[in-house]
DNA sequence: TTTTTATTAAGTATAAACACGTATATTTTT
DNA sequence: AAAAATATACGTGTTTATACTTAATAAAAA
């Protein structure tokens, strides 16, 4: 569909969606630097409706969005944008480079995975992947995903089941420092109950106590 | 010392601190914007060190950092600026609006604080006070030191007093879901020691429990 | 309709965290 | 030199979390 031609100066036409107007100004820059590949036409949006909005009236080639948003997370935009533009090819963006966080992004059909760190040249490369029809992670991101495939094969299928609503409910209360008694109480069940969520969590996750369920929650971007 | 005459377009020579690319390129951009009030000389580094070296190499009216950073704190790097430009202005940056955070940064010496999703015309405004020889918050932060001093007076205090390098060095363990027992082994002292900086962490940080401890963890960015 | 999933709950036991004391040698600050 | 802060350590006791198990019910999916 999307053949590109390495000597034919091409117009790429690249929606931002991301909240904070500097990432996007900073993207902009960087996309702005890679002109010698490509003439990037920009277009932003600071949300998951207003980008969802634009998608709708605009074809891009290429959708670069964050994953930390207000409302939606990236995953549920990712999931609304491919429902009606299935063949949408969408770059994810994040600060964080861990596991769960990916996956939901690639699972709801992300073409590809960098770091917000990325340099220009990256950028470039995974761009070009991209747009040929392929699939790319930055360098740290494929190194993390292998690592955990292997080791790990029979838990990344549970990881791949995404948390109950009541799972992320009382992730959300743990973190936010209440007790399993005390999670419990409003939510007017036993306390056997939040064991038993808190150490799904727990194993679901991968994680170890306490400590673990909060840095998932965050890298989750439930918090 | 540094009067800004507002009729005059002035020169204002700054030097932004920050590791990520994207976001020193989003604050030129925004910089950039304000052009009206001044003309705003932009210069970058994107570590502590190479922040000081050019310190001490030019003189600049301004300097925009990010707490975040590889290797050395923010606050540290405001500490060491100021121990030989003692009268240089530096506006903290962040993502995160949370008290022990900005705190430290304003107890290093931070002339003002601004998230990074900060408006181009509240920026200005933040620029504008600073170089005048004031302290500036962001709206979002004021409210949250204001609501902070009131109820806890007594603690604020103590939140003041920065952690320990050893303090800093186990929550840091507490975060990769270590025990207090495996952080002692690998520390070589009792795991009662560790009992004790762990009780500390949560009286200097006033949180309840571990989930607390990792989220203050990571406000202040030590993750 | 059968099967799976979500939510709830509990038994039993151990491990860990939390809270409040005290204490001492060392370093830093005043 | 005196005072304060730091890093270390231990005692005692209570509260929470963790680990492994089973299981009932309702809702959703196959």
């Amino acid at each position: 569909m999307d053949e590109i031609k390495y000597k034919t100066k091409r117009v790429v036409n690249v929606l931002i969606i991301d909240d904070h107007k500097m990432i996007r100004d900073g993207l902009k820059v960087m996309l702005a630097s890679l002109n010698k590949y490509a003439q990037f036409k920009l277009y932003q949006a600071e949300n998951g409706e207003d980008g969802l909005i634009k998608i709708n009236r605009k074809g891009f080639d290429l959708v670069i969005m964050d994953y930390q948003m207000p409302c939606m997370s990236g995953a549920d935009i990712i999931y609304r944008i491919l429902r009606f533009k299935p063949e949408m090819k969408i770059l994810g963006l994040s600060n964080y480079d861990e596991i769960p966080y990916i996956q939901s992004m690639m699972d709801a059909g992300a073409k590809g995975f960098v770091l917000k760190n990325i340099e220009p040249a990256e950028m470039l490369n995974a761009i070009k992947t991209i747009l040929g029809g392929g699939i790319y992670y930055c360098s740290e991101v494929a190194v993390k995903l292998f690592n955990f495939a292997d080791d790990k094969n029979a838990k990344v299928v549970q990881c791949n089941k995404i948390l109950t609503n009541r799972e992320i409910e009382v992730l959300r209360m743990i973190a936010m420092e209440m007790t399993n008694d005390e999670i419990a109480q409003k939510l007017f069940v036993a306390k056997r109950t939040i064991d038993t969520h808190r150490q799904n969590l727990i194993n679901k996750l991968h994680v170890k106590n306490t400590a673990g369920l909060v840095m998932a929650a965050l890298k989750l971007s439930l918090l």
